[in-house]
DNA sequence: AGATTCTTTTTGACTCCTCAAAATACCCGG
DNA sequence: CCGGGTATTTTGAGGAGTCAAAAAGAATCT
């Protein structure tokens, strides 16, 4: 019953309110759904007038409950099928966002069952990022960054907080996925740079900005 | 490029003429697309100014060989899509065709070529409907049907023209399925009844409606 | 032919979503 | 406490697609 403009608009409230404020701003949200903020503050009154958001005019908007569960449906959705794309059909990781974006928007509940078990029921997608379960739960961890982690320690990367295709294409080829084992051996924050070593790339140094997507944690025993 | 809409007109405009005349009616496009005729006079407009179709005011509407392009990609996305559900996520064959529908619009080429090879490359889908192929090539073979087809001899069905989920679902059931082997016990078009022997189920009766919608071929040497 | 019926087209209105540009409210430094 | 700068809201307009109802055109029957 939700136009995909409806899902979109709130599935980018809970991304961001996920990461930052719990009250979200009508500028972010233009910039993240590529709209201008009119068009978004007279959006956001209609979903008020349906009960999916809450509007504190001026200030921001808020999911209600309803709206909450909507949105945590798109995002699985959207993370079930990026993980289907990747781990099935073999597509770039660096693509599979764009195809999901769409595809969210028409994966039935049928669909995403058998979806979500040909792929053993998994908890993240490819990204790292968590995959809200069919109850609507949504675990999202606290991280260290490669901007914020110790240094000199093995760690593990756990999720990349992008999604453009550039970084992410970068990113493989530098052997920074879920899942890679590193460490940090510089981090000079004069210079904003953050130098690593990968198991399996070697040396090879980041912005902090960009180190900052990266979240890992110390990798357990080997 | 091109609407959902858009695309569901052209690919109606698609069927509509594969099964019969080669100009089609706004009546019979407002029927399939369940519009209004009024809106169909409206949209053919818009879809001749745009060079998609060419419309004879009062009489029908025909594709363009871009129009045709564009409703060929639909419907090899739409078929090829089925042949994934029912294939790889095991779904009900009666239920495909209403998710496809969706699907078929955003669905991009890459995804599809990967389907296609995860599929095998199928030349028809779950109902036995040719799928395009990537160029454009559609076998559209003209066979008997069980209401016309020689009777006492041995057959094999190879297609099914209907995706109403509640013909689909009693063709399942009584083992009505592409590929089945069978032969027409009697036919009585008095009483519009035709009565079937199938290997699988027994004998059946259906009326001559139903019985026209299925397509056999004679049955190859066992 | 003349009247009746069916199909197609036209007209006017509506929903949903969007933008450009103007108006308004808010915040922050001086 | 005032003036600018920034974010938000309002206003007016437009595209896409739809419907209801009236008008027009064709076909069919007697
Ligand atoms: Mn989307
Ligand atoms: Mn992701
Ligand atoms: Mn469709
Ligand atoms: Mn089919």
């Amino acid at each position: 019953m939700a136009t995909s403009t409806v899902e979109n608009y709130l599935k980018h409230v809970l991304l961001l309110s996920e990461s930052g404020e719990t009250l979200v701003s009508m500028g972010a949200l233009a910039l993240a759904l590529d709209v201008v903020p009119g068009t978004v503050t007279t959006m956001v009154k209609a979903l008020a007038d349906e009960g999916l958001v809450e509007h504190q005019p001026r200030h921001g908007v808020r999911l209600t409950p309803d709206g909450r569960r909507v949105a945590l449906s798109v995002l699985r959705k959207h993370r079930l099928v990026e993980t289907f794309l990747v781990n099935v059909l073999k597509m770039d990781w660096s693509k599979v966002h764009e195809e999901a974006e769409q595809l969210e928007h028409v994966i039935s509940d049928e669909v995403l069952d058998r979806l979500d078990a040909l792929l053993g029921h998994p908890d993240t997608d490819p990204h790292g990022d968590p995959i809200p379960t069919r109850q609507g739960k949504l675990k999202s961890q606290v991280y260290a960054t490669l901007a914020t982690c110790v240094a000199e320690r093995p760690l593990r990367i756990v999720r990349i907080l992008e999604q453009s295709e550039d970084f992410l294409r970068y990113a493989e080829q530098n052997g920074l996925l879920p899942g890679a084992a590193l460490q940090v051996t510089d981090r000079n924050l004069m210079a904003g740079l953050v130098t690593l070593k990968t198991d399996a790339a070697g040396s090879i140094a980041l912005s902090l900005a960009a180190a900052g997507r990266i979240l890992v944690e110390a990798s357990k025993a080997s």
